[in-house]
DNA sequence: AATTGTGAAATTGTTCACAGCA
DNA sequence: TGCTGTGAACAATTTCACAATT
């Protein structure tokens, strides 16, 4: 069995989006070519990370944008909903709540968490938010698949436990440390400030990087 | 002259974080091993990585804390504070504004930008919002050499094109697409929506993927 | 004895180049 | 003819393994 490496993975997500954008230009078909030049990538870059899923284009022709579209969709686990909590209702927390492109592609925020008595048992953009104790306990009863941990970074490795322990699978983190989960859980880090660091470190070190 | 990945800027970036710990607790000197630990790396990573930059360590004894964490934030630019912008104070802008760790590497938020005319000529959290229509004069005024874009899709590229008009050489971009620029100038994305469908993928694909 | 620093080997990821097909 | 699909070549990155040093 092929494994897949994570930069293709994040290419599929490239390349739906780009299909979504020439399916609403009429275009029905395009080129690996077409797809290539979107994203600043090589033709032979994304025929090869197609090829990983199957044969989804015609020789000499191209792909077929909505089939392909559709396709990658079902790769990519868009064509179903999934139930997701968030923890940490503070700044970042409350942004992400509000965050357009969550909802659009069947991420459903149901439940939020937080520590502060006065936002607990509130509603926030709709959405109740409860007290992190009966965190283990509620991702249970609401059958939630993923949780967005938007907490302090001293607090993300404990709440992280929780989760894990509660079975969730799947963690996307917004503290700023890295945090350890069992490897049967899949965690993806956000980290604000080392993209910024990435930017500063380019300008002090101007021409000594690799690619850009 | 070697080129630097990108992984080992990322890596330079956990490694300062880990020696900010480190340093907390008490340590004075570590070795190759206990910093990969932390980070879930592999002590020749952390001693390749290190060595492209110069000899920190003494052998036989490990790497000196305080040094080392200083010689990085040196290559990382950290021990300068930058002028940075953010354009568009909406959900997401708005949490950049108040995210601690910014200010605490030295990421000096100096202005903000939205074309809403309620915003405008106000302040935000004690930092003025401009119309958008001034962007390219504010950011040479101020001599701003960061650019964090928390715009909508649709207006991401107009306005990143405005960015480096003004000369700014750096960009944060937050808006869900692949923003182009010349070669001088650095683009990094953050894409929150991606990284979900990344753990809607593995979901989906279980077992199917490389490494974790 | 312990740990760095680093060429060499192994692995992983990308691009090439062309056969195969519409 | 034009474009996909893919094995083979190439490039980049990581890991190994060991000499050098304290």
């Amino acid at each position: 069995m092929t494994k897949i490496s994570d930069s293709t993975v994040k290419r599929l997500s490239m390349y739906y989006r780009s299909l979504l954008e020439f399916e609403k230009r009429g275009y029905k078909i395009i080129s690996s070519k077409d797809l290539a030049k979107t994203e600043e990538l090589t033709p032979a870059q994304v025929r090869k990370d197609l090829s990983f899923f199957g044969n989804f284009g015609t020789r000499g022709l191209g792909y077929p944008v909505e089939e392909l579209k559709e396709r990658i969709a079902k790769i990519l686990g868009l064509t179903r909903s999934w139930n997701v909590a968030l923890v940490g209702v503070g700044n970042v927390g409350s942004a992400l709540v509000s965050y357009k492109e969550f909802q659009k592609q069947g991420f459903n925020m149901k439940l939020l968490f937080d520590n502060d008595q006065r936002k607990i048992n509130k509603s926030h953009k709709g959405i109740p938010v409860h007290d992190v104790t009966f965190l283990s306990k509620k991702l249970k009863e609401n059958k939630i698949e993923m949780v967005i941990l938007a907490v302090p970074a001293h607090a993300a490795q404990k709440v992280a436990d929780l989760v894990v322990a509660s079975g969730v699978k799947s963690i996307l983190n917004f503290a700023p440390v890295q945090i350890k989960v069992p490897k049967d859980v899949v965690v993806r880090s956000v980290n604000m400030a080392m993209e910024l660091e990435y930017l500063s470190f380019c300008q002090v070190n101007k021409g000594f990087l690799q690619s850009s």
